[in-house]
DNA sequence: ACAGAAAAAGCACGAGCGTGCGAATCTGGA
DNA sequence: TCCAGATTCGCACGCTCGTGCTTTTTCTGT
């Protein structure tokens, strides 16, 4: 990897920090050239315009979550283990990898009125994970665990709901009993999909 | 009502709207001006800060959530009547009070990191609402309806998940899917909760 | 070790931000 | 009708933003 190389991904690892905590707009070119020690427009050559900072930054993100959430979970048996792998390391995702919050969460709710790139990139990393989910709670349809007649879109749907109140419970009113509230929304969700 | 107190419910009433498609921190002044047809600091006279419009903001939206949502919920039968009927209010707010999404959500995730007034008045906003939430399924249980031992907490915290992912859902997504998924997953959480 | 390329810095710009202040205008009660 | 107070405006400020340039420093392959 070439000494540039390098920095760009110094660079977006800090960068996706700071867009957790304050989301993609907030995140200025200024703040994270002072972060990293460069100087503004050092940086700045590596990106060539902000939009494609906030894009990188996104995708940087998501090789994130693959390696975090979604290879544990092709990795766990299939089945209803599966889903319950997928529930748990995304519950780490949502608590631990970034101190800011999902920026997923954070990159929707700034985007989701904002035609452009940003608003596609981010579309398309939803949809492929709605989908992700459906398709880990179709496996455990294969394998006998849920119901032969589930829907498997609306369960994903459901899912997640419950990690978006999650989300909120714990981040804006840090209630101790969230993580209590959704486990037992999990388990009252698979006992609803159970065969 | 005097001529400043009308000016400031007009802007206030813009600003709602604007915040609740860019958001409270893009939410700007010039911008607010120019679309109210002040001048900057004529606007302005009547906040003496940014940080004030901003609460007076979210203030403006929480009347408005207590006249399109609350009033409507607690005029309604008790039981489970009146949770249909609060989900049914909570759905239009979601769906139409607002162009640019629940300013609620928005404001949550700005400030779930950025401590503050502002932070502190979406704290309490959303522990009385969750609070709400508790009680009108607390009458439910009351009313025979749902099942005496229900967790109402835990229904309340479920039924925001489901709001989540409708916001979600339908903001991001523009899915048409988002409206059935929603119903199913209430149906699916009254069935749950029944006596 | 050195030349050419890549990376980083320095500096400047125009624009928009929040905010202050004095002047102009408007409003409403005596 | 008039005037005090409320309301609005014009203008300016210091700051930060994203983005071009030119120059300097650092890598890298031979």
């Amino acid at each position: 990897m070439s000494k540039g190389q390098a920095t760009k991904a110094a660079i977006l690892d800090e960068a996706v920090g700071i867009a957790s905590r304050v989301g993609f707009n907030a995140l200025t070119i200024g703040q994270l050239a002072e972060q990293t020690g460069m100087s503004k427009s050092g940086l700045f050559a590596h990106f060539k315009s902000k939009e494609a900072l906030q894009l990188d930054t996104l995708e940087r993100g998501r090789e994130r979550f693959t390696d975090l959430v979604i290879r544990p979970t092709l990795a766990a048996p299939r089945g209803i283990a599966r889903v319950r792998t997928m529930f748990e390391h995304w519950l780490v995702w949502e608590t631990e990898a970034l101190e800011g919050g999902c920026i997923f969460v954070t990159g929707s709710i700034e985007y989701d009125d904002q035609p452009g790139p940003m608003r596609d990139a981010l579309v398309r990393n939803q949809q492929d994970w709605s989908e992700f989910i459906a398709t880990v709670a179709g496996t455990a349809v294969a394998e006998g665990d849920f119901r032969a007649d589930l829907d498997t879109a609306q369960f994903s749907f459901a899912l997640q709901g419950l990690m978006y109140a999650y989300h909120h419970t714990a981040r804006l009113l840090r209630d101790p009993k969230a993580l209590d509230h959704t486990r037992a929304s999990l388990e009252q969700l698979l006992a609803a999909s159970s065969a």
